[in-house]
DNA sequence: AAAGCAAACAACCGCAATCTG
DNA sequence: TCAGATTGCGGTTGTTTGCTT
């Protein structure tokens, strides 16, 4: 029943490797590169499963892999972004060089866990059912209920639209409606030397909606993001919007709260209505104000 | 010293996403 | 376009290690 294993068990080798067979994995990936995990074990010449091999190598025997010792730094950037994007154990372990998305993962079980408030690790953490339950307790993965998650997508731009009582925020564009009008002004983006944006007016319109590009570069940690503070590109029409967002990225995003970014951490924004609500001084339903229009 | 227990961690498993022909 | 193959992710489990009694 079920589905078929992911290669053929008899005669191949499980549990803890020997340090035989980690030179042998390591010199065939030396010579041949990564990859082709499926057929590496036959031709490496290991009695191994290919999954087995492929976790082998990214766990423990990758040349940049820092083991052991999680600074401080480190644990509370794990917290946060534990916080900020739940148990995305790969996203998060990208964040953190030399750190694999299982070590942080065992780390955050066995550590951090217990340490977080319990209304944390509840909402967003499936495996803190290590509290006395069962093991055996197959929790599934959910996200904390105050994050908003999209599939990746680069999306950087987010509209707003003042007339709609600061709730006209757009749409996604399959939903968008017909008779919207994006009269936005554009404001244009410079990166500054965090890879940030500088937003800066480039053309206005008789509607005061406007757009704001964050375009945080992909490659930006987190750890430069929670300090960042946007610039407001001078005293014009946009200053309080800007000093909205900027405020709202510095409550928000520097917390980690209902704030999420996509697989990638690619330029996105999502924001979380509720909090947008609330420094919007808004009524608005999820859907309701958000848009997040892709650039690519 | 030995048994019992809990914590830590390495590894496995199933599922889903992505790739490829 | 689609089905099968492959890869990657996250939850879970098994084993080892260290502490306590």
């Amino acid at each position: 029943m079920g589905r078929s294993p992911c290669c053929a068990k008899e005669g191949l080798n499980k549990g803890a490797w020997t340090a035989l067979e980690d030179r042998v994995l390591s010199e065939y990936i030396k010579v041949h590169g990564e990859g082709g995990w499926r057929n590496l074990p036959k031709k490496a010449g290991l009695k191994r499963c290919g999954k087995s091999c492929r976790l082998r190598w990214l766990n423990y025997l990758r040349p940049d892999i820092k083991r052991g010792n999680i600074s401080p730094d480190e644990e509370e950037l794990i917290v946060r972004l534990h916080k900020l994007l739940g148990n995305r154990w790969s996203l998060i372990a990208g964040r953190l060089p030399g750190r694999t998305d299982n070590e942080i993962k065992n780390y955050w079980n066995t550590n951090l866990s217990k340490r977080v408030p319990d209304q944390e690790a509840h909402s967003s953490s499936p495996s803190s059912a290590g509290h006395g339950e069962p093991r055996s307790n197959k929790a599934k993965n959910v996200m904390s209920h105050n994050v908003v998650r999209t599939k990746a997508a680069k999306c950087t731009k987010v509209f707003i639209n003042p007339q709609l009582p600061r709730k006209g925020l757009l749409l996604a564009d399959d939903h968008k409606p017909e008779d919207y009008h994006r009269q936005q002004a554009v404001v244009d983006h410079q990166p500054d030397g965090n890879g940030l944006s500088s937003p800066s007016l480039l053309e206005n319109s008789s509607s005061s909606d406007f757009l704001m590009d964050f375009d945080m570069n992909s490659e930006l940690c987190l750890a430069n993001l929670l300090g960042l503070e946007f610039s407001s590109g001078g005293d014009n029409l946009f200053s309080e919007e800007m000093q909205l967002h900027q405020q709202y990225w510095s409550d928000n995003v520097g917390s980690g709260e209902d704030c999420v970014a996509d697989d990638q951490f690619q330029p996105t924004t999502i924001l979380n209505f509720q909090s947008l609500n609330s420094f919007l001084n808004a009524d608005a339903n999820q859907g309701d104000w958000l848009e997040l229009a892709e650039t690519s």
